[in-house]
DNA sequence: TTATTTTTTTCGATGTCCGAAAAAAAGTTG
DNA sequence: CAACTTTTTTTCGGACATCGAAAAAAATAA
């Protein structure tokens, strides 16, 4: 219902539009929810008389301090957080900078408490006043474990992220591979067009996958499904950052189109290769001035992601895939490659009814899908456990309801 | 609610323990369903008598004959029928031939709605009796539409079968593949063992695999999913039945072996390769004793399942990967390369957690998953539109609810 | 016969939803 | 400006699924 509510201020009977339900069963629940404070009414006289006849409409909106989230996202050398209200209005963002090669399984997690204790200070917030944190990594982080199995922002091996939260904080805390909370952004800003099954294929400093099958967000038994940079493309072929040959992201990531283009063996090791942040745009400008040596790379690169997407067709069989990341700028030059690759690996039959859509990349994306996704787990815990009781207004929510 | 009750005959309290409904709640439901002739009190006198006091509990059974389902396997150049009733209980099957090669889009659903009439007419039914029909084909089977798409059963492309029986019978009609339904079956029949995210692959004439995800069967996006056997393992390798190259069925199902253990090209076209029902077992023996070119052939398609396998892990991370089918009898041929396979392709971290199971291979498991989804879709129709009404008992049925 | 035990049923009560009617709050009209 | 129209919101009673507690039923044990 709040997720409904996330079109703007509304008033009842469009509500009811929107949700389906009946006149009688909106004013029942909002009357609920304004008893407990999580809605408001809104008497704004000023833009009102759409010259209509009848009742005025009252609108209603959500009551943006009810709750408060906070989002994070992990990456090398950076910490981005954002504080976000009960309406998904992001007010406070902060970067800060953290030594990667330093961060391991005992000391990151408390300078990620430290961070947000910080962050939520300069916000003029009380700890307790946030209800959800959500966090979001690159690389293989398993989602049930609450932890970061390895990424390339730590120089250790699985970082406990959920645990240390939860104790520090009174909070829910969940963490997700940052390519699903693409996915999530995506479904989020256009339910219509981002639902039942599509895949988000990310190519960037790695190379990732998220899902969303049958409307919703898929994670696997352990919660670290959609390692596509990881299935391997070539036996015995490409040297990745994982140590295994032949992974997709080992033809497809900044280092990989870096190694392709120089010339440079296939089993240099990924580490010897100096593919820094201007490395992928210095290598689009020689392919613009035509370079023979990028472009092969480029027009390489995509074949390989056409096959990956083949592989990935065979078995899932989404109906649209989303191509974004960095990455995604070099597009025009794989295109064709991508192309060529899908028409080789993939029989026709399974060859129809999908689309391939690139997106511009936007760092933006990932803050939002983990707004979005904290924003879903916090209705739940508003309206799932189904404690409506008295009207007591609980500072200490819902660690004491799962008891 | 039905589906618990095939744990066969329960007394109410148990039936309160199986679903963790009240015991009031159980009383109302079964009583209605009573009322409705869905199910039956039994009692039984002679085995009773647990050396219990109290009231003894009196049993409840499905009435066996309050619907009946068909289910039908289409495979090359036979039909599969059987006839289950509402305790799922199969009671009949038929199995008759039908020329494969001539088999179209135009003559096929004719021959098909024919073959059910006379096997209905057989077991002294009506047709309108028959409340569900159930079809698995091989092949490339598109759920949505209804229609198989391609399947080395037909020579002809895209035959409808869904809306020919629909039409021709009063019932409801999916179809599915084959695969999918050793998937259902296995989850029928260990929910405990088989249930959140787990993957079947099937080696056999092809190779097809079943995904089961968050707890239901998965079929993409235009429900033709699971397309495992056409995913690609090498880029411009060995040639496939389906035209291109590199597919991992090109390496595992039968005729990849005669032509791997033959020693021929790896373009040779699969249709010059005589593969029939004896091939493998030939090959198996050769194996036995100790046939060089034999088990080379069978540990390299054992490194080439691993590597599929692998990928399958990477992208969708199921808990446990059960692998059937007859050329699972190789299995013990193909096992070191499989994890040689596996171990190559799979980064340790996500080599972890999951199980892979090999089932001796049982055509009966895909009936028994055609029936257990008719049963499944059978109790939909009776308690999911909730059309109680009064106590009339309609014999034209969902069609009018529909409308 | 009375007590005990176990299963089943009955009897409210709660929570979610709906439809219909009533109430509220405007604008329109003569 | 009073009466009508229109639109939104609320109130009211009812349907339905579920539960807990108590009552009833049907057996054995003492």
């Amino acid at each position: 219902m709040q997720t409904l509510r996330r079109n703007g201020p509304l008033a009842r009977i469009d509500l009811g539009k929107f949700t389906k339900l009946s006149p009688a069963t909106v004013t029942a629940i909002t009357s609920d929810l304004l008893a407990q404070g999580l809605i408001e009414g809104i008497e704004s006289d000023e833009p009102k008389a759409p010259l209509s006849r009848g009742r005025p409409r009252s609108l209603l909106r959500l009551n943006p301090d009810a709750a408060c989230v906070i989002g994070l996202r992990i990456s090398v050398n950076t910490i981005d957080m954002s504080l976000a209200n009960f309406a998904g209005e992001t007010f406070l963002t902060q970067r800060i900078s953290f030594d990667s090669a330093a961060a391991d399984r005992h000391n990151f997690p408390d300078l990620l408490v430290e961070a947000i204790k910080s962050f939520t200070k300069q916000a003029g917030l009380d700890q307790n006043q946030i209800k959800e944190i959500g966090v979001a990594a690159q690389g293989v982080v398993e989602l049930n474990a609450g932890m970061v199995v390895w990424s390339p922002a730590f120089n250790g091996r699985e970082i406990p992220i959920v645990e240390p939260l939860q104790c520090a904080f009174d909070a829910h805390c969940i963490l997700s591979n940052d390519t699903n909370m693409i996915t999530e952004a995506l479904h989020w800003s256009d339910p219509t067009k981002y639902s039942g099954t599509f895949a988000v294929v990310m190519v960037d400093y790695g190379v990732g996958m998220g899902l969303y099958l049958d409307n919703q967000l898929f994670a696997g038994a352990s919660g670290k499904a959609a390692e596509f940079g990881h299935a391997n493309h070539i036996p015995g072929g490409a040297l990745c950052r994982c140590g295994k040959r032949g992974c997709m992201e080992a033809y497809l990531s900044d280092y990989a189109l870096v190694r392709s283009a120089s010339d440079l063996p296939e089993d240099t090791d990924p580490k010897d290769i100096s593919a820094g942040a201007g490395a992928l745009e210095a290598l689009i400008e020689k392919a613009k001035i035509g370079d023979a040596n990028a472009l092969k790379a480029f027009a390489d690169a995509g074949k390989v992601l056409g096959y990956g997407l083949a592989r990935l067709l065979a078995m899932i069989d989404p109906k649209r895939i989303v191509l974004t990341g960095a990455g995604m700028r070099a597009f025009d030059y794989m295109e064709a490659g991508m192309h060529a690759g899908l028409e080789e690996a993939l029989v026709t039959d399974l060859r129809q009814n999908f689309s391939i859509d690139v997106m511009p990349w936007n760092e933006d994306f990932i803050r939002r899908g983990l707004i979005a996704q904290a924003m879903e787990r916090l209705d739940q815990d508003y309206t799932g456990p189904g404690i409506p009781q008295a009207s007591v207004q609980r500072q200490d929510g819902e660690t004491e309801a799962l008891a």
